[in-house]
Parts: structure tokens; C-alpha cells; sequence
DNA sequence: ATAGTTGTAATAAGACAAATTACAACAAAC
DNA sequence: GTTTGTTGTAATTTGTCTTATTACAACTAT
């Protein structure tokens, strides 16, 4: 099992706002152009950031702009933005109560658990879009 | 987006194993009946289980046993044995390769993940089977 | 008013998890 | 050597979730 892409698509969009929105109107087409995904999920995905008041987006006319400086932005903000925040492993329905490892298998797993996800998203954290713009940066230019 | 249940079931027959298989047969049967999952499913972990040479069941007869000490079984060994090695995080498919984005997004975010899956992979790997059956003893005991 | 865009609903297709049914292969016990 | 209980394995089904798609109302500048 793996997380869905929606975490890259949006990392994605966020980058192409950050590089071209000052010189043009970047629309949901374009974004879906550059990702090669449907407009409407992007548009989706479009909304989920801006309830997380990442972007700002002009209904009616159109495009999209960054609210925050890319270094305020992080990897981990923008999952959080377009994923749901569900446990990362799931467990079995119905355990048999009256066994003693079914009685106890999700207290003895849910902290450690909860912890492993949260090493995970303590990594994502410190990834910033201004880190991966001057990457991306450098790489364009050569 | 979050893992099967698989972890934690797997982990969950490892303890009954653990916990039993000195005094009765465990059977796919029995475990099914403590963790209330279908027995193919069981077996078919089983197997997997086996593969990774964590366990020995006996065909024919019944019953399955542990084939190491219980300090040398860590999650990450359980994970890897009946889940697949896949990417922890999902890319869309088809990037514009004509963008500047599109044509780096893959590099940019690439290692992150990598190393995203590495920390939480890394958490597992500390988690013995030993540890959780001294946690689980104590919880019995009371 | 028009044109281009966003917001939103509804539906469909594809992938995958988990359950289920069925049965062959196997090994001990009688 | 047949019976019994179990494992190994295939095939099918159900449900859930992701992604794509169609369609259109709402919005805003020109």
C-alpha cells in the first residue's frame, strides 16, 4: 500500500504558482496542462489550498497566487492541505475480545504507530517550497 | 491514503504464536478466530511469513512456530514480510515534460520520499517482538 | 451581454483490500 | 491404506478509494 499521488500533484502546482504566476495568469488548464491531470481535480485540489490559506485563487477571472513566503510553506502543510489526516496503518475490525493478544493488540500498537507517522511527517516538515524552488531553479538553468 | 492492516495483523499472529504455540497447536484457525480474519487470508500470511523465515508452519499436521528469538523479530521485518517494497508516496503518471516543472518534479521530490520512508521505516525497525510481548504479559497480568 | 474561468455535483472506470468458496496436497493416527 | 484435520492455492466477489470525465451554475472583468 502507498499514499495516493495527491502529494506530489500538489507540491506540483505550488511550484509551478511559485515560478510562473508573476509574469502569467496561471489557470487550473495550465496547472492541468504541467501535471497532466484533470482540471477538476486540480480545481479540487485548488480549493483544499486555499482553506489552508496557501494560495489565493480568483474565482471568475482566474489564476492562482502564493499567500505565504516559500520558505513558510512546508511539505508537510501541504499534505495535511489536500490529505485526510488518517492513521497511517490501519488495524483489523474486530479483534476477539476474549483472547488476550486480540484484547490488548491495539493498545500495544497504536502509540508506536502514531510515533512512526509522526518521525515520517517530522521530515516532511523541514522540506520547504523554497528549498525545492532553488533546486528546481538550478536544475532549469543548466 | 493510509497502509492495509496487514502490519498489524501479521504482528498480531506473531504474538499468538508467541504467546501459545509452546503450549497448543496454532493453527490457521485459531489465529483467525483471535484476530477475526478470514483463515485464507491467515494462511496466506502465513506463507509470507515463512518466506522471510520468521516462522515454520507444518503442513499436513498444524500448527506454526517461530524460527527466531524473539529480540531478532523487529515491525520492520513483520512490514517487509507481507507487504510489498513499494515507493511510500505516489507520483502522477505523466509530467509535461515540455514544462520546466513537469520535467523535474520526479528528481525534486524523489530522495525526499525516499527519505521520509527511510525515517519511519527506521522507527519500526526499533520495535522487538520481544518488547511487545513483555508489554502484553504485563497487560495480561492485570 | 460575452467570454473565460472557477466551483461543484454526479457518474464511471480502474486498482486494491479483504472475504469467501472450493478443493487439491499433505502428514499423522488409527 | 483410509480417515481426519490441516495447509497450500486458485478463482470469484464485495466494498472502498483514487482518478478521470461530463456537465453546468456562479462569478468577474471587458
Amino acid at each position: 500500500m502507498q499514499f495516493s499521488s495527491k502529494l506530489a500533484i500538489a507540491t506540483h502546482i505550488l511550484l509551478v504558482i511559485a515560478e510562473f504566476s508573476e509574469k502569467e495568469k496561471v489557470t487550473s488548464d495550465v496547472i492541468a496542462g504541467s501535471t497532466n491531470v484533470n482540471p477538476v481535480i486540480i480545481r479540487n485540489m485548488l480549493l483544499k489550498l486555499q482553506d489552508a490559506k496557501i494560495i489565493q485563487t480568483k474565482a471568475g477571472v482566474g489564476g492562482s497566487e502564493l499567500t505565504k513566503p516559500l520558505n513558510k510553506i512546508t511539505m508537510r502543510d501541504i499534505f495535511y492541505a489536500v490529505e485526510e489526516d488518517k492513521d497511517l496503518f490501519k488495524f483489523h475490525a474486530n479483534p476477539n475480545e476474549d483472547c488476550p493478544v486480540g484484547r490488548n493488540i491495539h493498545k500495544l500498537l497504536d502509540k508506536r504507530f502514531d510515533n512512526a507517522k509522526e518521525v515520517m511527517f517530522d521530515e516532511l516538515s523541514k522540506i520547504t517550497l523554497d528549498q525545492l524552488k532553488f533546486e528546481l531553479d538550478k536544475l532549469i538553468k543548466k
